[in-house]
Order: structure tokens, then sequence, then C-alpha cells
DNA sequence: GATGAATGAGACTTCATTCAT
DNA sequence: AATGAATGAAGTCTCATTCAT
């Protein structure tokens, strides 16, 4: 009686519909914030009736929770898969801050949604956000700073406060993006802000 | 005509109610964000009626612009000032960094607002807040960093690009602080991170 | 050419789903009302899809309308039958009463649907009320009141308008049950009432 | 500076905005149920801005609370009023039933709010109703049954359980009226209904 | 018959702003 | 300058109903 499965062309129009919601979504929230985006001109830049939404997300509170999620996922697991290509410690730091302007020029949508919740007003959206960039962190501490310490490659410090501090300057420099995704740093200029922090000798490395 | 000391009285007065409604609006712009402020509390909390806040700003957009204007350049001000008792450039440093965890701790809704408006999505508040943190980038770009460039105590890099970074990095750990004005960063650890990336040399120092 | 047990398998399902919906419309009237029930809801109580209910009512107001007649009859001859089974008139008026509390108790949310309905605001659900109850007022005013007259048992009065007051008498009391069908009246001490009010020499019956 | 009294035309102009509402939400709520009103054409028939009602009342739910006391209160105090007129207590019942009549004749929508919310759905109006009617149950227990009953008129029974059928009688009477107040039950029989009820010797009395 | 995504009207409510007092 | 009632647009969300599958 029930169909058992879906029909699949079916269910390749819902999930376009779902994708359309939240592409509309993060355009909506990167220009207007949180507060004052509008359901209806997310559902109208999506293409489906406002009720529709509701279908899918159901309240703005979470939809905005999902896509932080979501979003937020994406550019860890992004991110991750690029630095572990590298064996080299300190390329790996400088492959870190590369990929932040890669992913900010890329998606700037994306990315001013992540970085103003994480540094907006709403407590839930940064407790999210905290949760999500973790693997984030974890990676810099145990991927990064432990083993290029352990090799003297980094001086030694609290390897925590120093990933929470790297992911802070990460966070900030892309916050300075245009809408455009351009930022007025250089980013050699802060590879090597980074990497002098954390104790590399740079004459010592072909850059 | 009009007595003086009545004009005097006046004129505290109405100024009494500017202060409070500011203090109002920056209590409820740091918890609510600037498009989930409501004009209606602001007036309630700062315990006048809601036309009253009209005869003062013309409109919640210039509300918000006045604020970071006069909250920026207090804030500017005070760094300058706690700066500029400091001769050694490396102290000066340091200190901008103390002095900037002391404010986010005294006044941490101030903060908020500051921090969100410059990370935040509102491209106007942005411009107005770039224009009011100006002199504080001059005042690390040439009261800090050159001089001590020429002194050799900083490795000689881009000034003003590295200024940029060092804002950068005060507005990011600014805004890892929670409601209460309390950071997960510890400021000396903080501190170093920042003087080895201008290339100080810290075991040379006294802390 | 189709197999009768198949067909009479679909009936009995079709038939157990109609009976869930129905269920399930009763519970969601007692608790939001009509105006405030949702066919969402109901739906999703009964465990079916929204628009399986549209194949069985074809609409909210038409559901309400089938579900007030069907337990309406389905109360009217519940009470006719048990009624009849008594042939003393005061003894039929004393089981009439105690048959209402007993039905209450039993169906809380069915009771409440139709006393609710029986004296709400909804023009259309009281007309079909008072056509479903037409039988039960004829059943008092025929089968009790009249012949009980006759026999002296009652004092003369008009059988009508006393009809219409015993009922109204024993929807009023029905409305005062709370969710679980209790209410803060003694069946006794209801049944000495509308006795007394009847004519009926109390002390000169067994109770 | 704060204006120390309104202006008196001022104050009037308001409380007749009031009133409005209050009048409009109450044809509103008749007409349609708690549920079923709309706030839009509350507002829209008594002639103001949608927004408008919030200055008065928080909620359309606070809307009926306080609704619900007015009337009921303005209810209660007629009625207590009407009923101390008349010393005899005999005729203080009968007048109590007649003045129910004449109320739900005066004000057709004040009473179908009134039941329906008694009989209705709404636990929290159900509450705030019995709280209101307290006073009532009170008149009719110590005011006119205990006294009777010392007196001899009424035969003896429990004052408090006679109370609440004696209200709820006149509750499910009132509930039989149409929409302009038309009720299919004479007062007369209703009265004498209830008098036999309390053990009156009707003979006895000239009506 | 069953499904559930889509619809868009309409629900309540909040909002910044105005203006007569 | 201060008040706060009035405004009506716009907010989020729920709703009964439809219809392609």
């Amino acid at each position: 009686m029930t169909p058992r499965y879906k029909n699949e062309n079916r269910m390749k129009l819902i999930n376009e519909t779902r994708q359309r919601l939240l592409k509309a979504a993060v355009d909506e929230f990167a220009s207007a914030g949180f507060e004052g985006a509008s359901i209806n001109r997310i559902t109208q830049a999506a293409g489906v009736a406002v009720g529709t939404i509701y279908n899918y997300f159901p309240s703005k509170n979470e939809l905005m929770l999902t896509l932080l999620g979501e979003i937020g996922a994406e550019h860890c697991s992004y991110i991750a898969e690029q630095i572990r290509q590298e064996n080299n410690y300190v390329l790996r730091l400088k492959r870190l801050l590369a990929v932040a302007f890669d992913y900010v020029r890329a998606n700037p949508n994306q990315a001013r949604v992540l970085f103003a919740s994480m540094q907006g007003v709403n407590r839930q959206f940064k407790t999210q956000l905290s949760q999500i960039y973790e693997p984030m962190m974890q990676l810099i501490c145990e991927e990064i700073l432990l083993p290029g310490m352990q090799q003297g490659v980094f001086q030694p410090t609290d390897p925590v406060s120093t990933s929470i501090m790297i992911m802070t300057f990460y966070l900030g420099v892309g916050s300075t993006a245009d809408e455009n995704g351009v930022t007025p740093l250089d980013m050699d200029a802060v590879a090597d802000f980074v990497l002098r922090a954390l104790g590399v000798n740079l004459t010592s490395i072909q850059k």
C-alpha cells in the first residue's frame, strides 16, 4: 500500500529543493544576518512557496543550525583532506592558511555566515560552531603542532591554547574579506606571521 | 532672560538621559544583535518613553552608528593613553594586549557590540568601525612597530599588514570572551605568540 | 475476477483506518476544539499520511459532522437500550442519569466533543446535534415522562419543555467533567434533584 | 517633564478605544469561538489598526481572559444586586432565573462567550470562569439556599452540590439561546422545575 | 487507497517610527 | 524635551487542502 521506496526521480527533486533552500538561506544570512534574514525572501529566492521551507526545516533557528552544521562540516573535512596531503608540518600549516584564503574566495557567503556566527551574539550558534570546529582544532593540535614540536620544527608551547590562537587568527583573517572574498592581507605575510609565532626559522626554509 | 543655573540643570538631565539610552542600547545590542534589538526594550531599560529616544537619535541605525563611534573612540583613546605610558616597544605591545583583555573584562557588552559589528554582516557598521579604529592602526604601526623595527627589537616586516594582523588578532581574541568577559586564552600565552611573530627573542627579556 | 477474500481483507483494513482516523479526530477535537484542531496532528496520531484523511472525509468540517453523527447516534442508542431494560419510570429516569455519568467516565473525549459542540458557537454543529439527539428527546418524553405522568408517578407538566430541561441538565452535568471524566457532582444528589423536580415523592421509593 | 496627570479628554478617548476593542472581541468570539476568532477582524471591527490592540492586551489569550473577567464580574454583580432586592427566598430564586433570561436576551453575545467558555475545551478559561463565578455560587448557597432551608421553605439538601446544580442548570438554559437571545424554554416552566427540585410546595405560593 | 511535498492564505505578534498632547 | 497610543508593514509559522506519484 505504502510505496516501499521512493521513486528515484522524486527523491532527486526533493533533494534539489532542499539544496536550493539551503543555498538561498546562506545568501540571505550572509547579506542580512540571522535576525535580519527573512524566510519570505529565502523561499522566494529558492523559487518555492513560503510554507515549503517548513517541510524541510522546522524553524528559522533550526534552519540556521542545520546550515551551520552542514557547511561547517564540509569546510572542516575539506581542510583536513587538503592538509593531510602534505607531510611536512611547516607546509601543513602554510597550507592550512592557504586553504582558508581559498575557501573564503570560493565561498564568500558561506564564509561570512560561518564567521559572523562564530563572532556574533547568538550563544546557541556559537556553541554549535565550536562543536563543529572541534575536529579542526584537534587536527591543528594533534596533526600539526604536537608532531611538529616533537620534530623540533616548532618551538614547544601549550598546544591547546596555541591551537585556539591559530583558529582565532584563521577566523579573524577570514572575517576581513569583503563580499567578493577579497582580503586586504597578503597570504604569505600571514603565513610568515604565524610561522614565526611558532618559532619556525623562516630563513632556513625555502618558501 | 532664562536663568543660567536652570539651563545648566536642564542640560545635565538631558545628558543623563542620553547616557542612559546609550547604555541601554549597548546592553540590548549586545544581547540581541542589531537586527534583533528592540527600541521598545531599549527605552524601557532606560526608563523613558518610546518616543523620547527619537529626540536624541533620528533612527535605530543612527543610534548604532553614534554608539559605535562613541564607544569605539573611547576604547581607542584609552588604549593610546595606556600605551604611551610605556617607552619600551616590546612592553608597549604587551600592554596593548593586556589592555585589550582588561577592556573586555571591564566592558563585556561594549566589547561584544564592537567585535560583533566589526565582523558582522552590516557594511555600514564595518566601514564606520574601520574609520574609528584607524587611529589605533596608526598607533600600532607608527608608535610601536616602526620604531621597534628601527631599534631592532622587531624583525623588519611590512608594518601596515602586520598592524592589520595584530588588530585582527586583537579582535579575534576579544571575540572569544563570554558574556562575563572571560576568555579561554591566557594573556601571557597570547603575548608570547604575538611577540614571537614579531621576531622578539623572548628569552632575552624579563617578562 | 478479484478473489472475494482479498476484497474482504481490503475492506477490513480500510475500515480500520477509518476508525483510527475517527478516534484520533475525537482526541484532537477534545483537546483543541474544532477550530484549534489540526488535520496534520490527527493524521499523525492515526499513523497515516496527511492526504489519506481526504480519502475518507472531504473536509475538516465534514469530518466533524460525520464524527458528531456517529458518536451521537451511538450514545443515543446505548442510552435507549439501557433504559428500556427498566420498566419502572422513576428508575428509568435514574438510569438515564446513571448512564450519562457512566458514559462520560468511559468516553471523556467523546463526551467533551459532544458537549462542547452542543454548547459551542458553531451553528451547523448545534443543528446537527439537535437532530441527532431528537430520538433521545422523544425517548425521554414518550417513554419516560408521558407514561410516568399517566401512571401518576410524575406530576403533570408540559412534557416537551420538561424533556428539554432534563436534556439541558444532563448536558450541563456532563460538561462539568474534567479530562478524566470525573465530575464534582454526586450522582444520587443529581438524581434526587431531578426526581423532586418531577414531583416524585422520594420518601416513598426505595433507593 | 512628565505630564503629571493625563488630559481628561485623552483618557476618555483611550478608554473608548479599549471599550470598542472589548466589544468587538465579544462579538468575534461569540461568532467564531476563541480559536476561530481573528485579531485582524476584531481590530477592523473596532476601527483601529492591527497593532493597536497590543497596546491594550498583550495577547489574544490575555484579551480573552480580561474579557471573561470583566463581563463575568459585571454579570455576577448585576445578578447579586437584583437578587438582594428581594427578601423572600423563593422569589429570590425565581428572580435569579428571570435575571438569567434577561441577561441572555439583553447581551446574547456576552452570554454566548461566557457559556461557550464555561463548557468549552480550554482549561485556562474554565478555571478563570470558575473563579469569577465563585461569588455567585456563594450567593446561591448562602443567601438563598441555606437561609431558605432554615426557614423551611426549601427541603434540606447539601447546599453546595445543590448550588452547583442550580448553576449548571442556569448555564445550560442560557446555552440553549440562539444568536438573538431567544430560548425554546418558558421561564415559568424553568422556575417551577427548579423550585420543585428544591421541595417548594408550588401550590402554596402565588406565582 | 496511500503518500507527503507543495501551496499560499491567513494566523498572531513585533517592530520602528510618528505625532498630538 | 517627554509621552505613549496609533500605525500598518513585515515578521515567522500553521493551516486545510491538492495532486502527481
